[in-house]
RNA sequence: GCGGGAGUAGCUCAGCUGGUAGAGCGACAGCCUUCCAAGCUGUAGGUCGCGGGUUCGAACCUCGUCUCCCGCUCCA
């Protein structure tokens, strides 16, 4: 019986075996920013190489881009990002609760008569120009503005908190105009080239952009191990399609999606969806797919988001150049609508590891014996096969060297001579490697050898010759 | 951000009323050669998260700080 999964287990057995590993460890780490060790990296190349061959090279109409982390600063004013996130928040120490500065004097403003909360909004306004935030503060003092909850007057110092992690271009530059952002989410770079993909790669509606890349975001609060990180990698397809017809491709790729999951080997029971109700400003649907993570339960790991025209529109509006497709089967121009999925690399490296782990409980009448073990998908595994000489004599680690030098090329391989078999095998276990060979004095005689199985624990024998097809086979991903 | 818990070897942890650190597993080298871990011999690894204070003396008391986990909050 497999042991109930806790995530301070699976945390510490990404540290024991080399998956995740605290930035900056030995100077006590960063808060919310992580590494990758070295399983960790393969199996995170390997989720993202496979969610960009699902989606450029199984749709003929899908390309990919790989735009750069820094972009104009006005992109983020028509995305929305500047104005909805740079908000002066006051916290009320009693009841916790945070607000919006301007909300709460506005609402306050509401109760006055209306001459005396005009004027108090006028200076409200006059004040969040200047930034002046201990001025708001004694406003807000002066007014006696209490909180709605615990009705106190018992306030935190106002800040400002910008989700966007910001930096000078240029070296010597302390200009505002300067100042660019790191992105906070990867889509804008496929607005921005939107018309240049869809004229020089001559695509026709519907059509879709990918795109992998870091995205960054200063959280007030990250936690979470990997879910949460100020640095983090996400995963996005923006479909473009035809006014009206967005219903039909929001199903569509809801479902396409979904049969993703499907096949990295996640039961279908561990996954939910959660249809938003109130949606963001520029969405008309929207969806999360959501893991079971341990401890957790269920969390999102992809969002699935109606955007309609909304993004184009607006760079449109702020790039004043025109982002219109002209559909010749309408015979008319018109800006597209996009259907987005996007998805958290991290995220999906966390469920997949929060899957796969499992302590197993093997004992027998005569003796105890346990093991933990990573039942990762084959294709996603950090390593596919280790190659053991049952022992370092006889010349059996020659024949497994030549092994080695069949299968090397073609994924990556482990090879072991070092302590008893066993131990051997549970060591790959470990870190999910699907596929053990051993060479034994027996395949001196008959070149056979012994193929262990991960999950099952069973050997069967087979030619030495087809090792390297067998794999091959059962790590193919399509 | 608030509240709670925690930080001692790679991992899990012990360490009494203060007397300058231990175990198990793991790792490494060798023996054994055996198809499912814990057999034998040996080795390495810790200024006890970091910094200050109290003390003759601090892993232990105290203050600060960093980091992690849980709950609330937040979350395009």
């Amino acid at each position: 019986m497999p042991k109930q999964k806790q995530l301070q287990d699976i945390i510490s057995h990404c540290k024991e075996y080399g998956f995740v590993f605290q930035s900056s460890e030995i100077y006590d780490g960063l808060q919310a920013v992580y590494d990758y060790g070295q399983m960790g990296a393969e199996l995170k190349k390997n989720i993202k190489d496979y969610w960009w061959y699902s989606m450029t090279r199984l749709h003929d109409n899908i390309v990919g881009i790989d735009a750069a982390i820094f972009m104009h600063p006005t992109v983020w004013k028509a995305s929305g990002h500047v104005d909805n996130f740079n908000d002066p928040m006051i916290d009320n120490k009693d009841s916790k609760k945070r607000y919006r500065v301007d909300h709460l004097i506005e609402a306050h403003a509401a109760t006055l008569d209306e001459a005396a909360g005009k004027e108090l909004v006028a200076k409200m306004e006059l004040l969040l120009a200047a930034d002046d935030f201990a001025a708001l503060k004694q406003l807000i003092e002066d007014n006696k503005i209490k909180c709605a909850i615990s009705g106190t007057a018992n306030w935190t110092d106002i800040r400002q908190f910008n989700l966007m992690f910001d930096t000078q271009m240029g070296s010597t530059s302390t200009e505002e105009d300067d100042k660019v952002y790191l992105r906070p989410e990867t889509a804008q770079g496929i607005f921005v080239n939107f018309l240049n993909v869809q004229k020089t790669g001559r695509m026709k509606i519907p059509f879709g952009i990918a795109q992998v890349g870091k995205a960054f975001r200063n959280e007030i609060v990250a936690r979470g191990f990997i879910f949460r990180m100020r640095e983090f990698e996400q995963m996005e397809m923006q479909y473009f399609i035809k006014p009206g017809t967005q219903k039909e491709w929001y199903e569509f790729w809801k479902q396409a999606r979904t049969n993703w999951h499907k096949t990295l080997g996640i039961p279908a029971e561990q996954y939910h969806f959660h249809d938003h109700v109130k949606l963001a400003h520029y969405a008309d649907a929207a969806c999360d797919i959501e893991y079971n993570f341990p401890d957790w339960g269920f969390k999102e790991v992809e969002g699935i988001h109606s955007r309609t025209d909304f993004d184009l529109g607006r760079h449109q509006e702020f790039s004043k150049k025109k982002l219109t497709y002209f559909d010749t089967e309408e015979n008319k121009h018109y800006v597209p609508y996009v259907i987005e999925t996007s998805i958290g690399l991290d995220r999906t490296v966390m469920m997949v590891l929060s899957e796969a782990y499992e302590e197993q409980d093997l004992s027998t009448a005569e003796k105890q014996d346990s093991r933990v073990v990573l039942r990762f998908a084959p294709h996603l595994a950090p390593i596919k096969l280790a190659v053991f000489p049952l022992t370092k004599k006889d010349g059996l680690p020659d024949v497994a060297k030549e092994l080695m030098d069949i299968c090397r090329p073609h994924f990556k391989c482990f090879y072991e001579e070092k302590d008893a078999i066993g131990k051997r095998y549970r060591r790959q276990d470990a870190i999910g490697t699907p596929f053990c060979v051993t060479i034994d004095h027996q395949t001196l005689e008959d070149r056979t050898v012994t193929i262990r199985h991960r999950d099952s624990m069973e050997q069967e024998r087979i030619p030495m010759d087809k090792v390297k097809d067998i794999v091959l086979e059962k790590i193919k991903q399509f």
